[in-house]
DNA sequence: GTATGACCTCAAGTAATCTTGAGGTCAAGG
DNA sequence: CCTTGACCTCAAGATTACTTGAGGTCATAC
């Protein structure tokens, strides 16, 4: 069970990985790193034997895609975030700096929405209103019904 | 275009909701909330022409649902949280409590993970670290590498 | 020299989350 | 009485994000 990575055809061999390392660092299966590729959000080169080959800063975009996924955000957002960003060379700090600021405010307003409604869950357990006449958040665009029966929040 | 609301068969008309006003109070598409029902995370009743009808309080079952959907927590998560919590009936303070805190750790873990990531990516901003070898969390599973270059993480 | 494993392509399949469409009921308005 | 709007069912289509399968190349291990 060696590895049958074959022989290199470049000069410095360990500034370039395959699909196979790029899955097993980044923890992404092969087939959607593929896909990655497909949809733009990724790239690689071919070697001799046509087989794929990552430069090293690309384990960094494959790592924002999971991020993405992990947390929930569709991966077409994610390629605007980072549309700015060149995929064929290595992003200089400025270029990588500017998308990773845009990305930082869209995880903070993801963050303050769970705030929020982490906030107003706490509400509801602390009142129990039972009929949400008072939880705007969790019940948005009903405007408080009028009629005066049930539980209020204090 | 006035209202073609049918005549109510039941004694307190406001108590049950057609799809049409849960719909308009919640925001969720009619053709999303039938679905919601086939799956089991909402329940109606039947009115004499077979219309469904809604309790008041199934309009927090619909909102809980949305939320999941707006913080890309899957449906799935949400019945198994709710699960205790009945459908046929008003739940009962604690039911609710119940689950609502459940829900609660769900949504801060969730939110420690964007935390994390945000931080995580500041450091990035920071450093400017390029190659992403001192980069642990957004390159999970993946040993700094030893080779002397690059930008490292002060 | 043949078996194995890592890679390739392309097409099809899967799962979640809905939406759309076809075809129908029923009550109120004009 | 006929049209319209709100509802119904059931089936099919759409989107996102992949995975799986069939069929093939090629180098290393035995």
């Amino acid at each position: 069970m060696t590895t049958k990575r074959p022989k290199e055809t470049r000069a410095r061999p360990d500034d370039w990985l395959t699909i196979g390392e790029v899955s097993a660092r980044t923890g992404t299966a092969v087939s959607a790193l593929r896909f990655y590729e497909e949809l733009g959000l990724i790239a690689s080169e071919r070697d001799d034997r046509n087989q794929r080959r990552y430069p090293r800063h690309m384990l960094r975009r494959v790592a924002l895609v999971s991020v993405a996924k992990r947390i929930g955000i569709p991966l077409q957002d994610l390629r605007d975030a980072f549309a700015d960003v060149p995929l064929d060379r290595p992003p200089s700090h400025q270029e990588w700096q500017r998308a990773s600021r845009g990305w930082k405010r869209r995880l903070e307003e993801r963050r303050k929405t769970i705030e929020r409604l982490e906030a107003e869950l706490t509400g509801c357990i602390g009142c129990g209103c039972l009929s949400m006449k008072a939880c705007a958040l969790l019940n948005p665009g009903d405007e408080l019904a009028e009629d005066g029966t049930g539980p209020r929040r204090l």
